[in-house]
DNA sequence: TCTGGGGTCCTGCTACGA
DNA sequence: TCTGTCGTAGCAGGACCC
């Protein structure tokens, strides 16, 4: 991006209201109502909300029993992850058309360096105008753009464009906002040091600590002063972002680092074997994901948060890497003995890290010896799902008790399931 | 008061081999 | 042979992001 140091090429797009408007484009009638997406069970959290919800103050990551308090009227869906990452799969296609460089950064906002399309398309205004408009001609989406030579300002400028709540209905934002070169320290100076990306609570506590409030007090501080507070390199970082300075580059290739699953339970357990009937999903949700994308994992991670809140990771590296559910399982186990579930746990994950191409992997001893048994297995399990859904087949814990009902795999993306019960608690809990 | 789920990155500590 | 140093890997925790 050797061009974007001197001319505002980057791109930051966002989707406004990103899975409430997707639940809009779906369920019409609901348009003008406050709509909370997530947070419907007892412990879920908001993860999205219209501008109507927001006019009530619900804000995303807000408890859903303070948004419930907030606006009792509000109607509240439950996430449907899979059809947000088909409706962001087409915007991202949108961006591809005008760009390769396209880093997403989750399902809704992506950065695109535009620097190479310039001569063809026109400036970055015109190109973020023209993928506005191609957004909402053919996904009836709408999003808002920034415009800068680097990315953190970029992204930053997209605040400024998007569209904010009031009493009276959205107040719709300029839907680009441009930042040129000479204008990124006015731009930036005047703004709260927490609108760096970076910044959250317990930085920004350190910060007010020496007096910095703005975006100029950190810029105007010796480095080193800065550095004696946050350390070396969230130091140098937040002082050089603070400066207007910004090197990275726009990655469109960046590699996935560790794959997971957790969940909150609606009771905290404190019983070993709910836990293994959680831990046996996890293991089969996760070394599913792992084949889909072609990955093999080394580090397995476990992690269990009590009802205290308090929270632990125990992991383990394995001498070969895997993408089978029993291997995952057995690490997974001989990490959930060293814990002790009975003050109650609330939460439980299992990821994997050290991930590679699974061309790379290399026969465990027990295949290299006797054949891979389990790894035939799994992959009939993939096929299975393949043809008729992921649903049709999985671990024998997961049915219910009619023997017949599957846990349905990442349904559960915001919240716990409201009709769960806990065999644990009711015998165990004082 | 209440705090999801999926991630990334950084730091500090310990163990270990050269 | 003993001791100290250095680099690296593994592990645990924390902060942060959407």
């Amino acid at each position: 991006m050797s061009d974007s140091r001197d001319i505002a090429s980057i791109l930051h797009v966002d989707m406004d209201a990103f899975f409430v408007s997707v639940e809009l484009l779906d369920q019409p009638e609901l348009r003008g109502k406050p709509v909370v997406v997530g947070g419907d069970g007892e412990r879920g959290v908001v993860a999205a909300a219209s501008y109507e919800a927001r006019a009530f103050g619900i804000h995303s990551a807000m408890s859903s029993v303070q948004a419930r308090r907030l606006c009792p009227h509000a109607v509240f869906l439950r996430g449907r992850y899979h059809r947000y990452s088909e409706v962001s799969a087409n915007v991202m296609a949108i961006f591809r058309d005008v760009t390769p460089l396209v880093e997403p950064l989750s399902l809704d906002e992506a950065f695109l360096d535009v620097t190479g399309a310039l001569r063809l398309l026109g400036d970055a205004p015109t190109i973020a105008a023209s993928i506005r408009r191609r957004v909402l001609d053919e996904q009836g989406l709408t999003c808002s753009v920034g415009v800068a030579s680097t990315k953190f300002v970029a992204k930053l400028a997209t605040e400024a464009a998007k569209p904010k709540a009031s009493k009276n209905g959205p107040q719709f934002g300029s839907g680009v906002f441009v930042v040129e070169p000479e204008e990124t320290l006015s731009f930036l100076r005047p703004l709260p040091v927490e609108s760096l990306w970076g910044v959250g609570p317990a930085t920004l506590t350190k910060l007010h600590r020496i007096g910095v409030l703005t975006i100029a007090d950190l810029a105007d501080l010796p480095e080193e002063n800065v550095v004696a507070v946050l350390g070396r390199s969230q130091g140098r970082h937040l002082h050089s972002l603070a400066n207007g300075q910004d090197e990275r580059a726009v990655e469109p290739d960046r590699a996935m680092k560790s794959i997971g699953q957790e969940e909150t339970f609606s009771r905290d357990h404190h019983l070993r074997s709910t836990l293994d009937h959680e831990l046996v999903q996890f293991a089969d949700s996760v070394a599913s994901r792992l084949r889909a994308q072609g990955l093999v994992g080394r580090t397995v991670q476990l992690k269990v948060r009590f009802g205290d809140f308090t929270t632990i990771t125990r992991s383990t590296t394995l001498v070969v890497a895997v993408d089978d559910s029993r291997s995952l399982l057995e690490a997974g186990r001989g990490l959930l003995a060293l814990v002790d579930p009975a003050q109650g746990v609330r939460l439980l994950g299992l990821s994997v890290s050290g991930l590679s191409s699974d061309s790379s992997r290399q026969l465990t001893f027990d295949e290299a010896i006797s054949g891979p048994g389990w790894q035939e297995a799994d992959r009939t399990i993939d096929e299975i799902r393949a043809r008729f859904g992921d649903e049709a087949i999985g671990p024998a814990v997961a049915a219910g008790p009619d023997g017949l009902r599957l846990k349905r795999r990442g349904a559960q993306q915001w919240g716990p399931d409201a009709e769960q019960t806990d065999p644990g608690s009711s015998s165990t809990s004082a």
